[in-house]
DNA sequence: CCAAAAGTGTTGGGACTACACCCATGA
DNA sequence: TCATGGGTGTAGTCCCAACACTTTTGG
């Protein structure tokens, strides 16, 4: 490759859609921070920053995710990566997007320690984006949706034991549809991948519900035969 | 976001794994283009370049798809993005991976200008390759098989106008599996989403077979109204 | 005992699998 | 007329969708 130009150079970013499961309020959510400093600032925005040299890009998505909102330790895909000319009015900036799955309810915010405010918005109630954001909510949005029948990422959603209505119930809040709940449980049953504990949750009226555990250890071995997880 | 360092820049490449389906010899292939100059000078590696100031990424690509194999105008998609620092020996540089479908039989590559010379390799026989290109391709044909059960991009790597057991083919090289004739006609036909031409296919012997072509637009509208092609 | 939510089986229809013979064509 | 590959139908099985009543629990 002779080279008649520069090697032009550009600056890379990550940006983090983060779902969280709000199944008290039955709500899918999405996890913003406010801008501190212009551009845009005062505006919600995905939380991410900049990639530093000799830094891997996921590596890059696991530390702003740590240092912006205190999450640790979750579920974290890539997703798409952005680089319209015109993405960030300041230069040519390019960014990897992720998206993550925690249990809202499980993690709570860090007190923000840069005066900057995150907060959780349901995803049908988002505020305007800085940036390019909107778009790649959608995108995130989308992603999701097309993966949660034929991975087991939902259970990334819900706590570790969780039950058959939670469970019913997020599978309908991202796919947007109502489900049968015999034909759900025989479904997710079937597939052998859930222990049945002895234990039940109960919250306030109604029957107790038994409680469940995704089998993780169980869906590899599965995976590897051959065997597609699907709703 | 104020900061305290300065922001920190690489250099951006696209890389495009280009599938080929060579129709006569019932072989998937890829098209890899030979360095001729280090860092792996003579290795084969990923049609791809640098993305310029102002550049999109995608158009990045296509600009360097036709400047290097002379391709335009193909399906192409974004794969993954590939950022660890030590993926290209120079320096730190990210790639952002592409994958194309071509019909083989259709395109001739284009006299290579600049001395370097590009060739197709099938999938099964791929020579050593410089960078982590072997991983990038790795991870395209994992993608293309599972995309090409839910999403019509078959045809992409076809002529307009094909024979049901050239569709057949190709899916039994892309999935690796066999397939019963009568029960893939019948999925296929029964999608509705193939016009029978009054057109045969006649090379050397046996008896001639139909023609069909895709019908993009009904496809189109069918899944607007939520239908989902599946093989 | 009442309200609220969890849990449970059966049946009919559509889709998928498996399978073997005839047809058209060129040599 | 023969060799080669293309085209076709049916029967059994399995999976999915539809659907209503009983059980448990707290108040």
């Amino acid at each position: 490759m002779p080279q008649p130009f520069e090697i032009p150079t550009l600056s890379l970013t990550v940006d983090c859609v983060v779902f969280g499961l709000d199944a008290e309020q039955e709500d899918l959510k999405i996890l913003l921070i406010q801008r501190a400093i212009p551009p845009f600032e005062g505006k919600w925005a995905l939380p991410g920053g900049f990639v530093r040299p000799g830094e891997a890009i996921e590596q890059a998505a696991f530390r702003e995710l740590k240092e912006e909102t205190g999450l640790e330790k979750v579920y974290l895909e890539q997703l798409f990566t952005f680089g319209d000319p015109r993405r960030d009015p300041r230069a040519r900036i390019v960014t990897v997007a992720y998206y993550a799955l925690v249990n809202l309810n499980e993690h709570t915010l860090k007190a923000t320690t840069d005066a900057r405010s995150a907060a959780w918005f349901s995803v049908n109630d988002v505020p305007e984006l800085a940036f390019d954001h909107a778009r790649i909510v959608e995108v995130a949005l989308k992603r999701l949706k097309g993966k949660l029948r034929y991975e087991p990422i939902g259970f990334e959603l819900l706590p570790k034991k969780f039950t058959m209505p939670q469970l019913q119930t997020l599978y309908e809040l991202v796919l947007e549809r109502r489900l049968d709940r015999r034909n759900f449980r025989k479904k997710i049953l079937g597939m052998g991948l859930l222990v049945e504990l002895d234990e039940v949750k109960q919250d306030s009226v109604g029957r107790a519900a038994k409680l469940y555990q995704f089998d993780e250890r169980k869906y590899r071995k599965l995976k590897q035969r051959g065997f597609n997880f699907e709703v």
